[in-house]
DNA sequence: GTCTATAACGAGATAGAC
DNA sequence: GTCTATCTCGTTATAGAC
């Protein structure tokens, strides 16, 4: 996602320090490692984002536009609800790909860390991917295309939680297989257990 | 899991810091916050654990020893596959339920600023996890109270991952809730889509 | 908007007395 | 095994010149 770069100090600095958290976390990274990268004096930086807390806040609420943008994308396409879906894990598989772990996911871990107006900007993330995720898997059950148990809401949770987990994992463990791994079974668990090309043996 | 509370200092110290990573995560607690629960100059800490590091790896070999214990012990009884795996789970939920986050799951977040010798620890811990899931579900389908697609590894991944992803979200979005959505669909997913009552509409 | 300089604090760690 | 005292460094943040 927004591999296209800013030009302007603010979106830079932004950049910079979303890369940091997705990779070391909220409290592992510091205002003199963004100057390093950028060339540009630590003071500097307080100008455009006068505390670390603000800082915080403007990376969340990017990250959820940006977020945003992709999933309206995939919802602008007529595919189906299953496309639908292996496009927004492809979303997670790319975050992974760069050895980066989703913002909210590492904010998530420094919850009780954080200032409160970021603690609510990570559950908003969650919340509107997991409304997301539920408008395509019902229109997916009603199309015929998905059959599942219970609600959408809570295969939207599943969906949510595995796929954080599995980066989660997958990072600490150096094994990218397994997020595939893990994606293909929560597209067979949307389709009612049975996988894409074979039945189950029985 | 280990609700007793060892009486040398050593030990006390794990117990604390191992709060503290859980909650906080291991760069946002220091020797301080030890000193002051403890009651004990940050000083006298050193002299237990030399360094942070040292103090990081004995937290995650013990946090390791327990767990392998407590799987032990669910092997050691004479439980069908289902109810190991909903065991299984219950541990995870007992984690959560104090407002923690599994410890390994905390350090895998934190894995890009962790000594060597810490990052090993955590890839174990998930490795031994992966391993005893695969053996239970492998003589589960066997005995047929299982039925699934693909490897026992493979379905132990997305145990693995969900269960810590789901407690990630979980505590992200002060909703346990989710977390019993998830290990039910879990458990169905290692059922072969069946839930425990229902049979699914079709 | 960027700089130099510095404040104020907390971190991990060590020395040496008791 | 615990204490006091101290060191060194990195942190967020501010003041004020350019």
């Amino acid at each position: 996602m927004s591999a296209k770069r800013s030009s302007n100090t603010a979106d830079k600095i932004l950049d910079i320090a979303e890369k940091l958290v997705q990779v070391r976390g909220f409290n592992a990274f510091s205002y003199a490692d963004i100057s390093q990268v950028l060339k540009i004096q630590k003071a500097s930086l307080h100008h455009h984002f006068v505390t670390k807390s603000a800082l915080g806040q403007a990376l969340i609420t990017r990250y959820r536009k940006n977020f945003q943008a992709e999933l309206q994308l995939i919802e602008a396409s007529s595919e189906s609800a299953v496309v639908r879906l292996e496009r927004y894990i492809e979303l997670y598989a790319q975050v992974l790909s760069q050895n980066r772990m989703c913002l909210c996911g590492m904010l998530a871990t420094d919850i009780a860390t954080l200032p409160k107006p970021m603690r609510d900007g990570v559950a908003k993330f969650f919340a509107e991917n997991e409304v997301w995720l539920s408008r395509v898997l019902e229109a997916g059950r009603e199309e015929g295309a998905l059959e599942f148990e219970g609600s959408p809401e809570s295969v939207a949770s599943l969906f949510v939680s595995s796929l954080e987990g599995a980066m989660l994992v997958a990072r600490g463990n150096g094994q990218p297989k397994l997020f595939q791994d893990v994606a293909r079974r929560l597209l067979d668990h949307a389709r009612g257990g049975r996988p894409k090309r074979a039945r189950r043996a029985g």
